[in-house]
DNA sequence: GAATGTTATGTTATATTATAACATTTCCAT
DNA sequence: ATGGAAATGTTATAATATAACATAACATTC
């Protein structure tokens, strides 16, 4: 059916419609925030909305300049308190090995967290991985450990920039 | 071959020999130093020795503090410096989740991070997952991703914090 | 629709983690 | 012994994150 594809579409390109993408976000949040009777208030929906200004995972303080150029009173606390409830809901996890923060493009799958990140440039694509997650509850059950939250960071290079050079 | 045992021997039990533990990595240390030409000196053998103080993840401030107690001028670039020569090495892995730092158990292996860490006693213990790996490999393939480097943090609770209660 | 409790945000200060930059010492090959 | 490289010392500061308390917004009940 249609051109054969070997690469799955996981990192997004150049051009896509970004605005949907954001759109598409901010509307499961809404819902999300309906179904669990959280308070997407016009601080967090910001908050999300200027997370999901890219693919690149953002660092606290980049998100709170961002966020003083209308907020001239946002402080630390305004943007770690809205990145808390934020993950706390599954809505942006955290990128430990960048200290930054990253939207979540499918909220309902489970709550870990799987990413492929680009060190040359920066952007990052979510994974989901049913094998991972197989075998991570295999050895652990093996182990005797329960699993609560696992996070996966593949760091490399992204197809852009391997075809750049 | 002895008796059944479903569960395998991936976190320390309390009353182990810890001793040997600690041997073997300062051992293991010394002969990958010289195989590799890297100097292994009195400062950097002392912080691997300090980090294999327990299996628990250890922060590089508590690090420096138990440094200053035998070394009066100890700062934060002398045990930086020396965990990033030990991290280069694979003799030790930052744990990202935890801002924290422990000693590989297999320098040897590919330099790939993957943990299981107690969130209620702290300890964590190094797998190696070849399934696990062979999927990340796949998919970033797939994804037209070259990968560089991994790191998988699971968090959970481990077999004596659950018999515990 | 006023009183009340709860949740969210504002505000200030500070803790924690990590690195920059330059000086000095140690090591080792000649 | 000496010159160059690597390691360590030293001081200062950057970057990330949280504590603690004050105020404001919201939502529920009367």
């Amino acid at each position: 059916m249609g051109k054969t594809v070997s690469k799955a579409k996981i990192f997004k390109k150049p051009g896509h419609d970004h605005g949907r993408c954001i759109k598409s976000a901010l509307d499961m949040a809404q819902s999300l925030c309906a179904a669990r009777g959280a308070r997407l208030t016009e601080l967090r929906r910001r908050v999300l909305e200027l997370v999901w200004a890219s693919h690149r995972p953002i660092g606290a303080y980049d998100l709170l300049d961002k966020l003083k150029a209308e907020r001239h009173n946002a402080a630390p606390p305004t943007v770690y308190r809205a990145l808390e409830f934020l993950i706390e809901l599954g809505l942006v996890h955290r990128i430990e090995s960048l200290n930054a923060y990253m939207g979540c493009s499918g909220p309902d799958a489970g709550h870990s967290s799987q990413f492929l990140i680009c060190r040359d440039c920066g952007s990052a694509a979510e994974i989901n991985d049913a094998r991972i997650d197989a075998a991570i509850n295999n050895l652990s059950q093996d182990a005797g450990f329960s699993v609560h939250h696992h996070s996966i960071e593949v760091e490399g290079r992204c197809p852009d920039c391997r075809s750049t050079r």
